[in-house]
DNA sequence: GCACTTTTTTGACAAAATGTCAAAATTGAC
DNA sequence: GTCAATTTTGACATTTTGTCAAAAAAGTGC
């Protein structure tokens, strides 16, 4: 229903500011901060003026969610990529796909930091009162298309009879046991790391092998085979991580664009 | 080094007004969210201007992390109370008083949300960035005074042979994996559910039930005698409840003041 | 109680940011 | 080329934070 008359130079221009309005304001965060998001500053380098932006966005909360919805696509991206990598490699499990999504998520906070703020940020009150229902709906629904992809990859366990589910349960209860455990287990985690400013002075020097060890440990009790094996583990850590690094690098380049022309 | 010279009224009323300010800004997180605190309401409750809560504090961000530290203290009273009252129950474990922190937690987001927000809130950058170093350190101490009360639990467990450490570990290594891993799976499991808006419609219903299983789960495979059972599980749960709710109360009527006189 | 010094409080001010809107400028159609 | 519709502008109102010299209050010695 799109394209039954053909666009002129300006219409084309206003439909494509929108994305460039965030092609800009992402680089700023990377920056200076996130405070340093404010609209002169995407104006200035928009070479525009405030009211333009106003055109396109109603405040400045739903450009950052407009942003945030984009990091979680680079999200899935990255899990999509770390799953079709394990499944190309010879001899892997619905097991080790699971746990490179573990590992994508670890890159996805080192290698696409202003991405993982953002994610925080818009969760904050202040920033969640004040934008529309509309952006609101659009992150929703990136945000189940990640759950999804692991949902179906836990269901592909079950199927294939790697994941056995125990009587008195069901496989769907299961998959959103494990689903919910693995997301609270490593975003939690990787939560605390970075805003818990000294780890290692409390006692927990190595907060990412903890997080990969809870998460084994919650699989193998809830009956995922074959159980955790450190050297089979390990092993498909070092192969997928720099591939892994690569790809966040190249989801940022090729932008995300919405509709087809 | 204190009290060699009595106070005047003045000086006391000085002194005083730190918590002043605290006890009046708390309430205004409640009645309008966080966005409502600022200073100039602080100022109009407080029947002075701007410039005196300037005297006390650098700017508004020390303020919300003071009301921070004063947050974790409540919920370290919480933890404790909840383990205290596990241990007067006679036949109950040192997993039950693991459990019942958890429990604790959960009452804790529950009853006093405002004290939950705020914790969250001072985790962003934009108020991190603006905080002093003395602040801080001051709620440094009170995270890890909240660390060591579960490490001081999984330590007993351990000593009592509850829980067993694994050949080729140590026992300070495994109650950090622990600590850490359980911290996770609530923190992260209690903020997803906050702060996802539908996670019903994403396909988990229950989120509570769901982080309880999982540190069951956890637990479990980490070797903690003795293991889930049910019953006795949801009979302390339906004990402790009330009481922590009520706890919660009594913890935020008495203002934890800091020094005596 | 009085003159004085020190401390504390005040409120006017500057600065930064958001969001609005009538007027100006631009664009597109005939 | 004219005119209507759309878009952009930039001045304005508002809100908030943080500063600081001057005023007020408190303390001190006599």
């Amino acid at each position: 229903m799109s394209d039954t008359v053909p666009l002129t130079a300006k219409q084309r221009e206003i439909r494509h500011r929108e994305t460039r309005i965030l092609d800009i304001a992402r680089p700023l965060i990377h920056r200076g901060g996130l405070s340093s998001v404010n609209m002169d500053a995407i104006a200035r380098e928009m070479r525009c003026t405030r009211g333009t932006i106003y055109n396109h966005f109603p405040n400045k909360e739903d450009i950052l969610l407009a942003l945030a919805a984009r990091a979680v696509d680079r999200r899935i991206g990255l899990f999509r990529f770390a799953i079709d990598s394990v499944r190309a490699m010879p001899g892997r499990t619905h097991r080790d796909a699971c746990a490179s999504v573990g590992i994508a998520a670890e890159v996805y906070v080192d290698e696409l930091p202003d991405d993982f703020a953002i994610e925080q940020a818009i969760r904050h009150d202040s920033v969640w009162e004040k934008t529309s229902e509309g952006r609101r709906h659009i992150l929703g629904v990136c945000e189940s298309n990640c759950i999804s992809v692991i949902a179906e990859l836990i269901q592909a366990a079950i199927q294939c009879g790697d994941l056995r589910v125990a009587r008195g349960t069901t496989a769907s209860a299961l998959t959103q046991q494990i689903v919910f455990g693995l997301w609270s287990l490593v975003y939690g985690g990787l939560l605390i790391e970075s805003t818990s400013p000294s780890l290692a002075e409390v006692g927990i020097p190595h907060p990412r092998q903890a997080i990969r060890q809870n998460c084994n440990a919650l699989l193998d009790n809830l009956g995922w085979e074959p159980l955790y094996r450190a050297r089979t583990y390990n092993s498909m850590v070092k192969r997928i991580t720099p591939a892994l690094i690569e790809q966040a690098h190249v989801l940022t380049k090729a932008d995300p664009t919405g509709e087809s022309s």
